[in-house]
Parts: C-alpha cells; structure tokens; sequence
DNA sequence: CGAAATCGTAACTAATTAAGTTACATGAAA
DNA sequence: TTTCATGTAACTTAATTAGTTACGATTTCG
C-alpha cells in the first residue's frame, strides 16, 4: 500500500465488503486486494468500526463486514473515520506574536473552513453504492465484449 | 520550518516582501522570518521565481523582490508555484487490471477534478494584498490599543 | 475441553520524504 | 579584487508511515 493511498485503499477493500454483504472477509484477504498485511488493514480500517461503518468478529468464521448499507455510507464519513484531512498545509503558529504570520494564518483558516466544508458536502453525496454500481457497470461492459469477441 | 508549512512559510515571506517594495530582502533575512535557513528559503522560492512571482538578484544589495504588484498575485498561483497539492490523497492504481480499483480511481478522480477546480477558483480570488491588508489592519490595532494603555 | 481461527494491539524495523546543512561555483557591486 | 549574494548539488538528520513480529483475547468447531 503506497503512501496517501489510504482512501482508495480503503475503498476498494469496502467495494469487495460490499460486494458479499452476507460473508465476512479476514483482515488477510482484505489485505491481498491491496496488497499489504493484514495488520495494517485493522489498523487502516479501526477507525471505521469505531464508526459503525463495518463490524468485525473474532474466532472462526469472523471477519469484516459493512456496517450498514452501502448507500448509508458516504465517502465523506469514510475520510472522517479514516482522520483524513481534506486540505494538506498547515496553519501552526510557528513565531507568537508575528503579526504577518497572524494574517497570515487567518487567512488561510478562513479558507479552509470554507474549503472543508465545501469539500465535506461534495464527498458526504457520493455512497458506497455509487462506487459498487461503477464497479458493476465495468463487470458488465467486460462480460459483453468477452462475448463480442 | 515545519512540514506542510510551505504555504504559509512563502506567504509570511512575501508579506515582508511586500512591505519593503522598495528594498532587496536577502535569503538570510526572510530565513529568520521563518525560522529556517538561507538554502531551504531558496530552494522554497525557486519556483516563484519561475513563475515571475518574485526576482532575484546576486552580489552585493541583491536579495528578493515581488515581481509584481501583490494585487496581482493569488494565493493559487502561489500556490501552484511552490508545486503543493490541493487535495493529498492518491490514485494511483496498484492493481492494474482490477476493475474494484478502477471504480474506485474513477469516481475519486471525478471528485478530485471538480474540487480542485473549485478550491483554485476560491484561492484565485484572494490575493497578496488582501494578506497585507490583514496584516496592517492587526498592526494598527496594536498601535491604537498601545496608546489606549 | 482443546485446537484452530481470527481480531486487537503493542513494539519494533524499514522505507520514504522533507528539512537542514555544507560546500562551492557564479555573478554583481563597491 | 574583494565582498556579498544567489544557484545548486550532495549529504545528513528528523519525522512520518508502512510493514512486521509477537502475543493476548475471543469465538467456533470437533
């Protein structure tokens, strides 16, 4: 798993949760879709149990499974319980007292409140379910033009 | 000078800069400004320097000038200058072939097009004047309340 | 009950990235 | 021609994050 890949990671394990609502999938298969190990899949995805975004079981037979329904979870509660954040740069006073440095920073805080919640409402309309029926959409274009040829 | 803070960092510089038109700041100087040193602050600016943001000058009474008019000059150009990313996380594919990944990738590349769009239109709308604005706005507000105590 | 499967988590190691530093060549002004 | 500055390469250090190992806790199955 590269680095700041930790969304789409976590996202492609969640369309493959998606996609067997009734079978629990192991921290270790959950990993080889991403190709890493499965203790940085319970540590990637802890925050999303916290969330009540999937559930997990131990002993034989437990696994990962989604927490509710796909179309009940949106990308924007996905980055929150993953403790993405939106905006990269920082805004840490590094001189108190540097008047330019205070303007500076609100300025910019300014912007990313705004920012954040802009981006918050853009991610908080797309589902799990629109990435399931996109991935469906390419399952089915495949099926097709297999059988074209 | 702290990680994720280059924006700020260029931004506090460029106040200064935009303070003193008149007068070269050399890398020592504004290297204090961010508690950094000389090298770091060049490598940083180098950029905008590229982008006509800010001169150089060698030998003796060079240093840093803006290039323009701090009207002229957006936080997204700023920005773009100093190569940041908007948004931080990634979609490379890891996968190739993996139709899960590519739904993935797609719709967050979807999002990603129409957010960064978004948030430069945002930063091209504030400019290095509107931070010395701010800046000198704080700064008479101490002058009057150091005369009111 | 005991064995096997599975998560939870702490502790450590390795890899990556960005900042900090040193050194020196280049160029401009006094 | 000396001094002051930038430009930049190369190296070192620090911080962060992924990867790994280890083991305890919990659950199921025989």
């Amino acid at each position: 798993m590269k680095r700041n890949s930790r969304l789409s990671s976590t996202l492609h394990i969640l369309v493959h949760m998606a996609e067997k609502p009734e079978h629990a999938l192991t921290s270790e298969q959950l990993a080889t879709f991403i190709h890493t190990n499965p203790v940085v899949v319970r540590r990637t995805i802890a925050g999303l149990r916290d969330a009540g975004i999937v559930t997990s079981s131990r002993g034989h037979g437990g696994g990962w499974l989604l927490g509710r329904a796909p179309e009940n979870i949106s990308l924007a509660e996905i980055g929150a319980a993953l403790g993405e954040t939106l905006l990269p740069f920082s805004t840490e006073p590094e001189s108190p007292g540097c008047l330019v440095e205070q303007a500076v920073i609100a300025v910019l805080d300014d912007f990313r409140i705004a920012a954040e919640k802009l981006l918050a409402e853009k991610l908080s309309r797309i589902t799990l379910a629109d990435l399931t029926a996109d991935f469906r959409r390419r399952y089915d274009l495949i099926g097709v033009s297999s059988h074209a040829v």
